[in-house]
DNA sequence: CCGATCTACAACCATCGGGTTGTATGTTAG
DNA sequence: CTAACATACAACCCGATGGTTGTAGATCGG
């Protein structure tokens, strides 16, 4: 089952990833600036290997991006994704509003209810 | 002992509720109409309790208001928890930007890094 | 009154997430 | 080469989370 959609669980990784107030100061922090990884663990009362982890979870959500350079990776945010979280909020309200760009009926049954189940996990623009 | 707890865990809870699919389209369905618990459960895959657990996760984080109406619970979105969402996420961004409306140095060394470390979990509007 | 329905909540289980420590590998500096 | 530093990753602990079932209280319809 869970036939593999990767929008929906982009969608999921990106929440979760800015669900932890460790990652969003990450994340602002390193859309400022560059860090390495060790300069943002010194700066949070964690180990490096946790903070590592954070920035495991934001790359993988494609909040961040790491550049190797040298022995060292550097981290910077990426705003893009952060636009993306927009579109994704947003389209939960323009669902709300009435326009619904695209509709997908996941399990909805044939029931007379005023509304089906809508997809919103949708991922048009693509990039 | 933890001081404050109010400011951050909001944004916490609000992305965290977030970064599930069905408690997403929770809320994308009662903006659009209000719908009883078990009016949502009937249209999930999953038991009433499991539906009852996400909508009480939704109503932690004020995405969700319940409105008990006779015998059952009716289950609206709330749109300002929505606006709320975007305001974390443009707070980030704003920092990006340069335009830091309130600087809180939680951990941040007097370290001559360029950037020190911001608090980003601010509730100003008050709402 | 009784029965059906809606809700709440507890107990339980499996998995995930954030934290730790420890170890291995790569890279730069002497 | 060797030492020091930056990173990667595995193993482990433990609390939170998502799911289940079961039970109990409220409320509506006869």
């Amino acid at each position: 089952m869970v036939v593999d959609r990767e929008s929906g669980d982009r969608a999921d990784r990106i929440f979760a990833a800015l669900s932890d107030a460790t990652r969003r100061e990450i994340v602002a922090m390193t859309l400022t600036a560059e860090y390495s990884v060790s300069e943002l663990a010194r700066r949070f009362p964690v180990s490096f290997a946790a903070v590592q982890k954070h920035v495991a979870v934001l790359e993988r959500a494609g909040l961040v991006i790491k550049r190797r350079s040298g022995r060292e990776q550097r981290v910077r945010g990426n705003a893009d994704a952060l636009r993306e979280a927009h579109r994704l909020l947003d389209q939960l309200a323009d669902v709300w509003r009435g326009r619904v760009e695209r509709i997908g009926a996941l399990l909805a049954e044939p029931e007379p209810e005023p509304e089906p189940g809508l997809d919103l996990d949708l991922d048009p623009g693509g990039a």
